[in-house]
DNA sequence: CGATTCCTTGAGACAGCTCAATTTCGGTGG
DNA sequence: CCACCGAAATTGAGCTGTCTCAAGGAATCG
């Protein structure tokens, strides 16, 4: 497995993001009610809004590198991005897809052990981090909230574990279509009589830093899947699940799922 | 990767765990400083002492199995426990190794998703899981203190994603005994002028199952690495590291540190 | 419409898996 | 204390899924 494809170091173009101030009010947020701030009440948000400010990041910028320090903790707003780790000699293994409402930086830590980038544009709702840490202390439904959304992060890593761990390469594709397929669902998506589409914001190199795979393996299963009408692809980035139970029952999981007479 | 060798079902034989009143106040617990009570202040630890009581498990014994209904949340006092995912034909991912002060159990969930099992003779501080519930609203120390367990999980998850998805038999066998070896490390340990003496209580089967690797391909590169002089063996389950830098270097990670002119 | 980036496909190599004996360890009873 | 037993570990030989290396081919963007 030792890849020998060192990416040529990229030298981290300052990212020149720009800031806004909110021009969305908490109480017209799009993630207001699934993010650190969806058990807020408004004299909280108020407490909130004081401190936030917005930032964009174009589709593929970084957002942080591993090392960096990090002055704010942040939401997603809108656009996808990945938190990612990489071996000295460039191996790369993604540990997180942050999509709209997920939390970005911890509390109590100022540097990020992780790579985030963004991969599609990206706006983060920003919170400087000391502010935020004492609103932490002093705002318990911020607290509970970060502490479900951490556990949630955790079951989900920890699903990543068994996919990485002792899944075949196409049941790695089929659980990462998935996934993308359930958030997307729940996001309240463009979904035509079951069909479900999902605009793909990675390519074929970020889903194999996600499964632990290479490139060409990825492109060969996505390629299997298709041919065996499992799933459809519409241009490069666009794949379009006619049943998703063909999809699942591709994953690994619940092998007897149907199976029981 | 499709392991065709489904472990024959085991009835989970009703655990009989011993009960115990704590014949440990918690001012004279080993794990008073680093559980989830960490924080507690000499009043808070009464409230805790009030819903708490000891429960051990000998080793091999369930703790719990995936979709049991727990009725508490607890912290490790002694011994070693894994938890655990299955896919439904047997292929079984380890992810997570719970040691002393680790807390098991999620507070606002009644039942667990994975398989707890004892793996040495195990003590658990075990909370009932209301009173907890409500204990965590009203005393942030602990909530605090949580939160910041969780996140540390979930560093270590993202860790193990890199090892599953990334790197080789030998760099896998490498990372765990340098965790584990760590973690010894901290809890203050048996070493002989920089011997480091694992006492490590899991099979090869067990490292296989934390690692995505068979048992067979564990043995050959624990041989290996014994055969290169990396680690000394004692017995089946005693492991001595007489250099961890050694050790390290064979991980994958830091493949410059040492090379630094 | 050219260029670049991303994707696909092929052929061969190899790490780790599968199947199959043995061997070693750790306990246990004579 | 020693011989024996079962569980766990080791080791071997062949197989296979995924990787590596290498060409081409399709999107997307200026």
């Amino acid at each position: 497995m030792p890849l020998d494809r060192r990416p040529a170091i990229v030298t981290a173009q300052a990212p020149i993001p720009k800031l806004k101030n909110p021009e969305v009010e908490c109480a017209g947020c799009p993630i207001r009610h699934r993010a650190v701030c969806a058990r807020c009440g408004p004299e909280e948000l108020t407490r909130l809004e004081e401190i936030k400010y917005y930032r964009s990041y174009e589709a593929g910028q970084p957002i942080a590198w591993a090392g960096d320090e990090m002055g704010f903790v942040a939401s997603v707003v809108k656009g996808v991005a990945t938190i990612s780790t990489t071996l000295s000699d460039g191996r790369k293994q993604m540990v997180g897809l942050l999509l709209p409402s997920d939390f970005i930086g911890r509390p109590g830590r100022a540097t990020t052990p992780y790579d985030v980038q963004a991969v599609s544009e990206v706006t983060l709702c920003c919170f400087r981090r000391k502010p935020f840490e004492s609103l932490l202390v002093s705002t318990p439904a911020v607290a509970e909230r970060l502490l479900d959304m951490s556990l949630d992060e955790l079951d989900a890593a920890r699903e990543w574990m068994l996919i990485l761990g002792r899944k075949t390469a196409r049941e790695k594709i089929a659980s990462l279509l998935t996934i993308i397929a359930r958030r997307e669902a729940t996001v309240g998506l463009q979904t035509i009589k079951g069909r479900i589409v999902i605009d793909l914001p990675l390519t074929r190199e970020a889903m194999a830093d996600y499964l632990g795979l290479t490139l060409e393996t990825v492109s060969r299963q996505v390629s299997a899947l298709k041919n065996e009408g499992v799933i459809e692809l519409d241009g490069k980035r666009r794949i379009i699940v006619p049943d998703i139970r063909l999809l699942i029952a591709e994953t690994g999981d619940d092998m007897d799922g149907g199976m029981i007479a």
